[in-house]
Parts: structure tokens; sequence; C-alpha cells
DNA sequence: AATGAATGAGTTTTCATTCAT
DNA sequence: TATGAATGAAAACTCATTCAT
């Protein structure tokens, strides 16, 4: 007696999952050519065949790795997602990012080194592309809405710090100060903008 | 007519120098690990084993690129060596700073995407160290002398603002508008702390 | 409603030939090594597993497909059993083996390319070895009750006509008029062996 | 010092024919699929990797020794290439055909399996091509200037009896007594047509 | 009887590096 | 100094087969 579509369902899912989870850490900290099969399919208790089964290649698998996460960032930008952005939410995306970010340096990481990579930016370009869009209008309209002179320069000022804030972590967690960091930037935001908390 | 011993050294210098030209532009537009000693070779116009004279490894040519990026910086940046920047000099560096990145591009890309890369992070920390340290103590006066409350904050704001900058550039040469970037950096900084140009 | 063993056997034998069909079909247009079991599987709407609870292997389950495509062939020559070969008889295993292949183009594609292979001649040799010496008697008989001189000649010369044009066919089905080659045939027998039909 | 041009041209040509060698034995013996790199490279007494110096793939290494054997029949159908075969080089050919095969079972045996898998058919039928078509042009004149009253089916005739042949010798060259055959069909032809010889 | 997840040995292929010349 | 043929270890990937359910 077999077992269900169900019970397979969720097997599938799980084992999908820790075949991530082990493959994340080891790009991570090896890099993504420097992680063979063999070391991830051992990491997460599995046999290298069995990665096959639930990934075409080892691209395939960093690929759905780097959706996941550029996904989670995704979620904490305009929560509501009514394509405004009130000061509050600002605020909170700005936490909310920092937040992320220390919980996942791992992921951080590996998505920055990956990023830069020429062979996976036109992979990767189509689903951030959307993403990037929409985060670049909704900004646009909240510096507008505060009276900033040039709107597109303050993106370019914002998105700037919120990188290189990113990056410096990213490298060395332990010698930025992310928190420190996060007060001085909503500090100068909401003097600058004259933010309503 | 045998050729000098300077003859050879400058011969040698120069094989060297077309092996890097040709490793950098490969390694940057398709990576490391994806780039062949092969394929060096024929972009260098030498044979594969020739590269074996001038670099112990492909790994230790990586590294003789690399250093000669961040030497590059190095040499922009308190330009008389004084350990003092002058409000010109700050500025200067800034400029000389965004020059360098829109000309070296190339350069700079390889930089980013190795440098995350765990592997690599190890070997070039300690050559890079040296420099940053001595930045950051040049930096702290630079901002201390101008009545800064916080001068660590104020370093952590305007690395985060190059840093940030660059990445975008590099990541999007044609989407980041990075002469308006530096218009908008020197303004923000001359206003913030009355440079007198 | 328990089934009775009689219609438990039934539905073997039919999920048996349903596999047998879907894997010629696939063997013949793939090659043997380049079709998977998965892919018969799927072709024949059955799970992986369940092939091995009628073959023990990939390989038996060519064997099978074989022996099926050498009987098929086998029945139509000398269709009463009793040893001896009429004119009418002849002509009638001429017609019927180009009916055979005709209909059967994809079997004797398998068949022959199968056949070449070294490792399965082995195998196969025995069950065929049966077959080939009894047509040999009957034909040899055949020519010498019509007074041929050389009647091993006139083997080698009709099994070379066959056999060529066998292969003629099933290479390029399209390009072999094999309708005419068999009137052609038929009528060179007919009149070098005066046969009466 | 290096090698010379030459020198090295030499090498490569040798090495890549001793591999040829030994991939057609073993191609032969044990099919093309259930050779592997290995066995070739062993047998070439070879290094694995530099077989990939002078083919790209397996595949590539096959379809170039299945070149190597249809020119070798190329050469010997109507040998001073005027386009009109004489009774003599009719015979010649049916004669040196025979003694190519005897001499060079391995290849043919080679070569009718593998020309019957389809994955090869497609790549290989355009180098045939050709050849197959002015062998056809050249036939059919020589049957018309012979007043056969159906050239057409006279080649269709001719060729079935060859390839015919030709595949049952193949088969199994101990059983198949070719040379009787062939003095059979020069017999035949020599009769039908009258040939002067 | 039937399922499909799981295995792992075996395959092709790549490539940094060596070395005879 | 310079060459490129040669190596071989290691990589990605395949697939017949097994087995718990």
């Amino acid at each position: 007696m077999p077992k269900t579509e169900e019970q397979y369902k969720e097997i599938r899912e799980a084992r999908k999952q820790s075949i991530k989870d082990a493959a994340l850490e080891l790009f991570a900290d090896h890099g993504y050519h420097s992680t063979s099969m063999s070391e991830i399919a051992k990491k997460a208790k599995v046999s290298k065949g069995l990665i096959y089964n639930y990934f075409i290649s080892k691209h395939d698998l960093l690929l759905s790795i780097m959706k996941d996460i550029v996904f989670k960032t995704w979620v904490h930008f305009d929560p509501n997602k009514d394509g405004i952005l009130t000061d509050e939410e600002f605020v909170y995306y700005i936490e909310e990012n920092f937040k992320l970010i220390k919980e996942n340096v791992t992921e951080w990481k590996l998505y920055s080194a990956i990023a830069l990579q020429p062979s996976v930016q036109k992979e990767m370009d189509g689903d951030f592309d959307e993403f990037a869009v929409e985060v670049m209008q909704i900004l646009l309209a909240f510096f507008k809405d505060r009276n900033c002179k040039d709107p597109e320069g303050e993106i370019l000022f914002f998105a700037s710090l919120m990188k290189g804030a990113t990056i410096q972590y990213i490298y060395s967690p332990k010698m930025f100060p992310i928190e420190k960091f996060k007060n001085i930037l909503i500090e100068f935001y909401t003097t600058k903008l004259n933010l309503k908390l």
C-alpha cells in the first residue's frame, strides 16, 4: 500500500528544504564553486543522487536559494502592500532590514558574493527587477511627499547608505556596529524629513 | 647582440603585466573559477607553461592582481602622506575615488566579487587591514577636527555612503548616475562640515 | 468482489505487454542505452518499481521484446510446419515477410540495431540458432527439389537479397520502394525456378 | 627550446590515430555505450584527459572513426573518378568491396551497429548522402548502358545483394562463405549483363 | 500488487599543473 | 626563456535497482 499523494509531497518539501539549508551554509562559507555536490549531500545527510531528484543542477539549486533570499526582504517592504510608505513604515523598513541582515548574515554574504558574478546576474535580474522598480516608485513618492527638492538624489543617497552598511556588516560583522549605524540613520532621517513617529 | 640584464628585466615585467591584464579581464567577465588558465594563456598570447614562470599558481595570479587594485586606491588617499587630511584633500579623495572607480569598473567588479569570497578574504585581510586602520585614523582626526560630536559615527556614515555608491555603480554602471551622486555627496559634506574649498 | 485467479493473470499479462510496448518504442527511437527505466515507466504509465515485478532487469526486458520479434517471423515460415516448402508457401513467405517488416519497422529497427551489439549477440544466438538451422534445411530442400546446381549458393543469394532489402528499408523506409522490390524478387524467382502459382 | 611546429603536428597525428585505433576495437567488441573513456585511455596507453585534447567528446571520437570508415569504401568505387563504370571497374568494385569487408570486419561491425542507432543517423547522414547519391548516378548509367529494362530495379537488386551479404558476413564471419558468394555474384552479373572481362 | 523516494557506483568531462624538449 | 603535450584528481551528473510503506 503506497503512501498518499499528500504524504509524498510533505516528504519532498522537507527534503528539499534540508538540502537548501545545507547548501546555503556551505556556499556562504566556502563559496559556490568551492563547494561540491558531494559535500552538500554529506551535510544534508542525503545521497548525491537525491539532490538531482529535487534540483536539476547545482546551478538550479543556487538559484532556488537566491530567490528565497530576495523574497524574504521583499516581504518586509511596505508590509500592507498599499504602495504608500508612511513615516512608521519607513522606519519599520529600516529596522526590519537591519534585523533581517543580522539574522541572516550567511544568506546575505552569499547573495552579495553571487550577485556580482556576471553569469548569475543575467538569470537573477529578471526576478529582481520587478521588485526593484516597485521599491523605487514607492520611495520616490515618499521623498516627494516630504518636500525633498531632489527625490531621485535622495533615493541614491538612501540606497547607498543602506547598501554600504549592509556590505560592511556582511564583510566583517564583528567590526561594523550595525545597531549604532541604524540609530544614526533613523535619527538622521527623522531630523531631516521631520518624521512623526 | 645579447640583451643586457636590464632589458631582460623589462621584458619580464612586460610579460607579467600582459598576463595580469588578460587574467583581470577574464576574471571580471566570467568569474575567477569559470576562467581557465588556458583561456588566460590564449588571451595573453603566451603558452600555458609560461604563466607558471611568473606566478606559482592561479591563485597567486589572482592575489597579485588584487594587490594592484588595492594599491591603486591607496595612493590617492592623503596624497602627501602626512597623516592629515585637509578640506581640499578630503574632497580630492572623494573625487579621485569616483574617478578611479569609473575608470576601473572591471577591476572593482572583480575586487568586490572576489573580496566577498570567504576563501579569499583570509588571504587578503592581512594586506587590507594595514591600509584600513590607517585610513580610519586619518578620517577620525578629520571629523574630530571639524567638531563632530560622534566622529566614529561619522566614519560609519561616510564609509557606508562611499561603499554603497561603489557597489551600486559596479553592479550596473549604466543605471547608477555616479556623477550626480558625487556632487550630492560633496555638497552634503561641504554644508555639513562647512568646508573651505 | 474479489478478483478471480484468472482475472489477476489477465491483468498481469496486460500490464506486462504495455510495459513491453512502451519500451520497444523508446528503444527503437532512442536506442537501448539512451532509454532510461524512468522514461519507460512514464510512457507505460506505471511506477518504476512495478517494472521490476515483471522483469528482473532492464536487460531482461530487452530480451523479452527480442524473443517476441523473432517468434513473429517464425510463425510465418512454413505455416503448416510440415518441413516442406511448396511454390505457394515460398512466395507466401516472401510476401508475409515484407508485409511483416512494413508493419513492424519499429521492431525490426530495434532488432537489427541490437542484434549487432556484441553483448546481445551471445545471449540471442541460442534462441536464434534453432530457428536458423531449421529454415536452412527447409530452403535447402526447396532449391534442391527445383533442380538448382548449387542449392547452398542459392540460399546465400536468396538470404542476401532478403536481408539486404530489409536493412535498406529499415534504414530509410521512405527511400526504399519495398513493394517494387518484392515484385522484382517474386518475378525473378518465378522465372528462374519456373514456379507454378 | 621547444619543439618545432612540425614535430608537434606529427606527435598529435600519431596520438590521435592510436586513440582512434583503441576506441574502434573496444566499440566494436563491447559496443559504443558499454565502452568507457577510461577503458579507451587504458588501451591506448594514454591518460583520460589527453583524449579530450584531441576529441571534444566521446561522441566526437565516434564520429571521427565512422567518417574514416566511410571514406575507406569511397576510395575504391570508380577509382579513376571519371563518373563512368566500365565492366572491369564494376567487377573490381565488387572484389574490392568484399576484400575491404574481410579485412575490416571490426570497422564494419561497428559501422553497421552504430548506423542504425537513430541518434547517430542524423549526424552521419549528411556526410553519407553525398557519397550515396554519386554512387547511385554512376550505377544507374552503368545498368542503362547495358540495356536493362528497369535500371532502378537493378540497383535495388544489386544493392540488396551487397548489403545482405555484408550484414551476414559481419554478423557471423565464420558461417558466411564470402568468397563463394563473391564468385556467385560475379558470375551472375557476367552472364546477365554479358560483361567482357 | 504498486508506489516513488532513495541509493551509490559508474560515467563523462574539466583543468590546474608538470615536464621533456 | 618558452612550448604545449600530457597527467590525474576531482567535479557534476546519470540511472538501474532497492525498499519501506
